[in-house]
DNA sequence: CCTCCTCGTGGAATCGATTACACGGAGGAT
DNA sequence: ATCCTCCGTGTAATCGATTCCACGAGGAGG
């Protein structure tokens, strides 16, 4: 492959005229110029980028951590974040953790051995050791959906706070009493939140959340369908199950219909995470959706911030209530959210 | 951060010992062995990946090009692919073209910029030049799943005529005649190929394919309906949809629930590439299952084979039919594929 | 006419690794 | 005791870019 000398050659410069020419400088005479061009063109060169960033120390690249790839959220995520980043001139190197902390750890340490300019990472669990060094070291980072506390580093993400109380507001309306949830992994920040809210949101109609009516998921649709036996193994089984992410909720259709029993008939569902499936699953899954596309520009908008000197604040954008059929019909007809007041946070 | 020199510094020896003791070389006295690795272990040192990539000209990088992100069959390819290239000691960068070729283009120029060591490419269309040049410059290239007639390079697919085969007799035998099809666009080999082995296993049944029954998609939701809305628009409207992947049949589902029509009661459908939503719509649809991760793994070695000198062959892996209940209940209740005699292609 | 800038250009250092080659010392063979 | 090997180690070239510095030419100003 040639390289910025043969082009020098062709051209009869010197390879600094070369690399001037390739950079945009302006003092470089229009002749000189001409005959560059010409020889770039004539051997279809190509600058190498390994050697530009072995000088400039700068890759133009962005390193992305993800907990699952099959996971069409952080997918819709990561398409969001590649375009971002393509239209600020930056590259996107995908890294898929599988919810494993050792996996995210490999992931870690091949982008930082690649010297990414930035990382954008969505951390599986409380802290991998080679992330939280990068952080402290100085990395520019920025954390997308869930983040670990206590570190120093802007969080992008999305509040379903708000989504969650029209969601019990909603399943309340319809008779619901016995509400059940499937928790993610304690260690995830995403985990812990979303069973915060929902009972949070089940105290302001003085609901009870017993233990029982808890179960540990790991964001995986095994654990969803596990989880909901169980449910369905409890001398008193729930009205509801509300999954804290799509995958999981998969998980627990499957356990319901296994048992021959019908959504939202015999057994309602929620789940955390709208995807377009849900649209055609059997029932249509009602769903808390996060603006994953803003969230993933966000994010990309912030990190890049940093790497540039900028400040890069942390983004708190509003998650919000889609109603399906999975709950059971509204009874007045409508599949408005039954928000109380209309606060912009859940309905626009 | 702290480079070669340092650590050479540190353990009181230069920097070639260093790089012995890193690389495994084999003269080294233990006494040095020791010292450095101690002052690797004090200094956090990481080798630069960017430095040692310029100096030996390879980034142990493959780079993977997929048509579209969003299709749950690209991501679970880039699972696998990425999962093999790992066990071998590879990375992988994804480069997502959404079915656009100047996309494709760019990310293929970007993967050959940063001098990946090979190419793994689902091309978009006919031939994007980049890729036909690299593949003509030499660059180690493996296609996956699509490939460009007339280009030499090996491609890992899977033949789907059986499964076609299978699938038109499971229809045939549930009564329906008049069969329709939701085809990718003609640039691709895929697109072709599943209208072609459809139309052959119709004339098996001597059904006719007439043209209006023959949709222009592009492998995306949206042209999907688009298509139906005109098949269902027929005089005579299809007994069956059969759409060349996923998305197109998904949105297939959305103009016919559109018309307030049922699935399989007012018309049935079928689907190439097999999903794991595809059982919890409503109904379950009727696919043709890939082996995707079989497909991954098999193009990544035989890519890493021709980067290491080895020949890399081509590679042919049956699809098999999936029976669920949108193309209607199989007389016999059973749900097993009609073939004819035990084909090892089609039945397990 | 001399001096001083400015402009275009080339030479060479540099980034952080790998590796060919040279060299000194230890040990074995004669 | 001498010579030859081999082993461990260091010096320096190299990969392909960027960029600082110096230099010569030409124009402006005094």
């Amino acid at each position: 492959m040639a390289s910025i000398k043969d082009v020098a050659v062709e051209a009869g410069v010197s390879v600094a005229t070369v690399s001037r020419v390739l950079n945009g400088h302006p003092s470089v005479s229009p002749g000189a110029r001409a005959r560059v061009l010409a020889a770039v063109e004539a051997l279809g060169y190509r600058p190498n980028a390994v050697a530009r960033s072995l000088r400039t120390d700068q890759t133009r690249t962005l390193g992305l951590v993800i907990s699952d790839v099959m996971n069409p959220y952080f997918t819709e995520l990561a398409r969001s974040v590649e375009e971002e980043a393509r239209a600020l001139g930056y590259s996107v190197i995908i890294g898929n953790a599988d919810e494993r902390p050792d996996l995210q750890d490999h992931h870690v340490t091949t982008l930082l051995d690649r010297r990414i300019d930035g990382l954008l990472v969505s951390p599986t669990d409380g802290g991998s050791p080679r992330m939280l060094e990068a952080a402290r070291a100085g990395t520019p980072m920025v954390f997308v959906d869930r983040w670990i506390p206590g570190v120093d580093v802007p969080v992008v993400r999305s509040d379903g706070r708000g989504a969650v109380r029209d969601l019990v507001a909603h399943l309340y309306r319809l008779g619901h009493r016995r509400l059940a949830i499937i928790a993610g992994p304690a260690a995830t920040t995403t985990g812990r939140e979303r069973v915060d809210a929902f009972r949070e949101a089940l105290a302001e109609y003085g609901l009870p959340l017993p233990d029982d009516r808890i179960g540990q998921g790991d964001f995986q649709a095994e654990s969803g369908r596990r989880v909901t036996e169980g449910f369905l193994d409890l001398p008193e089984p729930p009205d509801v199950v509300f999954a804290a992410d799509n995958l999981m909720a998969l998980g627990a259709l499957d356990a319901v219909r296994a048992r021959g029993l019908r959504v939202p008939e015999d057994i309602a569902l929620a789940a955390f995470d709208d995807i377009r499936w849900f649209v055609h699953t059997d029932p249509p899954v009602t769903a808390i959706a996060q603006p994953t596309g803003d969230l993933g520009r966000a994010a990309v908008r912030a990190l890049v911030d940093r790497i540039e000197g900028r400040t890069g604040e942390s983004v708190t954008l509003p998650a919000r209530l889609v109603v399906r059929r999975s709950c059971g019909e509204s009874p007045s007809g409508t599949a408005h959210p039954p928000s109380p007041s209309p606060v912009r946070r859940s309905t626009p």
